[in-house]
DNA sequence: TTATAATATATGAAATGGAATATATATTTA
DNA sequence: TAAATATATATTCCATTTCATATATTATAA
């Protein structure tokens, strides 16, 4: 009998790779359902919280590459989700901002995203909930340095 | 004073999207240098334990779309890293064999990788590390049904 | 200051990825 | 068994992403 385990099964990057496809994919049903495809509810979802952030700024946080965000966000405005304005005291970058259109789309979502998180968690205690968010916090805090 | 917390940072799905393209962007420097793309990457350490598998059992792993699948093993197949071979008791299906030159490649790739994978989890106990993977895969099995 | 380097964002050509569909084989049904 | 349906993989075409670079502005150095 055997208890080899296989190498991806206790590798972290492919765990979290693997388990960030599947949460995603599964809540991505419902993103389309609301008119949205995943990058557009990602950015909405990054500025829900405060928006009039500059581009590196927001890329910082969705993870994209600038110039794919560059053309999602101008793709957003052109559609009503979204405005871009100059920046006042650097007139190099530009504020992105969530139009009332966008904010209603991302506060649906929001919703139903908080709803599906409570789902996925189900099986959790409310402590292991927090200890898994805070370890995942922690080692997004390591490798960012 | 504020507590307020941003939305993303509580929302596991982000948590787990973040944190896996962290990690695995730090390795793809790595994973580079051995003139591989993450893709590559994937798909040989998901074969590295016992190739043979169906285009198909191989997508579950990865987790690619069936025709991005079909497509990069063709690719790896033409620069000699893979093998493609017909089924014998299914002739529809494609059985998917690393070649020597692709398991010295990974061979390398998984020292590296294990490697960097105690320096991410550095700075956590090995009961820490064990508890934060066997959350992941939970989460996982759980959202495989 | 003016020249030089650095930074923020945009753009264009080429590579990649995805949706729909084709092809080949297997399975089921009548 | 013949026809219909299902399954595994490949292919085509199109949308998106990426790499390299351009443009505009700001910061630095001579």
């Amino acid at each position: 009998m055997s208890t080899h385990k296989p190498f991806v099964d206790d590798y972290l990057s492919y765990l979290l790779a693997r388990s960030s496809k599947l949460v995603s994919e599964q809540f991505h049903a419902t993103v389309k359902a609301a008119g949205l495809n995943v990058n557009y509810w990602r950015i909405l979802a990054s500025l829900s919280d405060g928006d009039g952030l500059t581009l590196n700024q927001l890329n910082e946080r969705v993870l994209f590459n600038q110039p794919t965000l560059s053309k999602l966000v101008a793709r957003m405005e052109s559609e009503g989700l979204l405005e871009r304005m100059k920046g006042e005291q650097d007139k190099r970058s530009i504020l992105i901002y969530i139009t009332p259109q966008g904010r209603d789309l991302v506060n649906q979502l929001l919703e139903k995203a908080k709803w599906h998180e409570s789902e996925v968690l189900a099986n959790y205690s409310a402590e292991q909930q927090e200890l898994l968010k805070d370890m995942l916090r922690k080692l997004i805090v390591t490798l960012e340095c």
